[in-house]
DNA sequence: CTACATTGTTGTATTATACAACTTTATAGA
DNA sequence: TCTATAAAGTTGTATAATACAACAATGTAG
């Protein structure tokens, strides 16, 4: 039954979270973390945005984006276009050592899924993607209905 | 093909894990986080176990685990049993308000869950827990395996 | 008996985060 | 047009979860 079902997502969603944030942690996978990482990925694959544009899209403060937008710039990862219709705003672009880095944090996370998952079929392994990738649109339609 | 399944698998779950991690903290669901849920519900459901081996089942460490531990038989969530064959060792309880707290917290997650996934179907959300599951079961079964 | 190992605690540092105060710029209302 | 308010970002500060290191108490093996 679906409530069963919920129940055990309900629990194994927690234990999925620590798992993968100890996965995560567990090899700094070169200089970028999750944050960074989701935020290049970002830029990389929607185009380039704005600090505020960025918190909205992964929930998170503006002060925090503001924060990982200046340690990517740092690293040299994105630069800044000044916006011309609003000189308080900028967009950020990455660069080409950023890409460099985000390919190279996605290759070797995805040599670490390869290996926790080798013996998964690649049936298991293509409806768990795409069931990811659904409850992750889900979650966020469901987010932008709600009373934040 | 598989290796694209695992190229999607590697980014949703980077942005899963910032979904629930915002999710989770959303609302606090009353005194309890989720790691104090996954210890809480460990000794609640696989018996009664000491800091050292609650590390080791978490991938935490000992420091960390202590103070959650703390934090609990603080709350009156938990008390500790001195350990009879080695006084340097305990092992925690759960008490009857403790059973509440999670059995209410768990509630609370379970309908914020069902109201992400009610356009899902069932079998959906069946392939989902299943695979979620498995997959918390093979990288705990991966990570055994390696070099820690 | 001595040396080493183990369980747990506590001090300290780091990291990701939120909130609040602030600056600069834009916009809307009188 | 002037003024009040809103919006984009930054920076200061606080908190929470974590790891690592130093430590105390206890156990174990040579």
């Amino acid at each position: 039954m679906k409530i069963d079902s919920l129940e055990i997502i309900e629990l194994e969603m927690a234990i999925f979270v620590r798992r993968l944030t100890s996965l995560s942690s567990d090899k700094k996978f070169g200089n970028i973390d999750r944050s960074a990482y989701l935020l290049l990925h970002q830029i990389s694959a929607h185009g380039c945005a704005g600090v505020k544009a960025l918190a909205d899209i992964f929930q998170l403060d503006i002060s925090t984006v503001s924060r990982q937008a200046s340690s990517l710039e740092q690293k040299e990862y994105v630069y800044r276009i000044p916006d011309p219709q609003d000189r308080r705003a900028y967009t950020l672009q990455i660069t080409d050592l950023g890409k460099h880095e985000l390919d190279e944090y996605k290759k070797a996370r995805s040599v670490r899924f390869k290996e926790v998952l080798k013996e998964w079929s690649d049936e298991e392994c293509q409806t768990f993607a795409q069931l990811l990738r659904k409850f992750n649109i889900t979650i966020n339609e469901s987010r932008a209905k709600e009373p934040s």
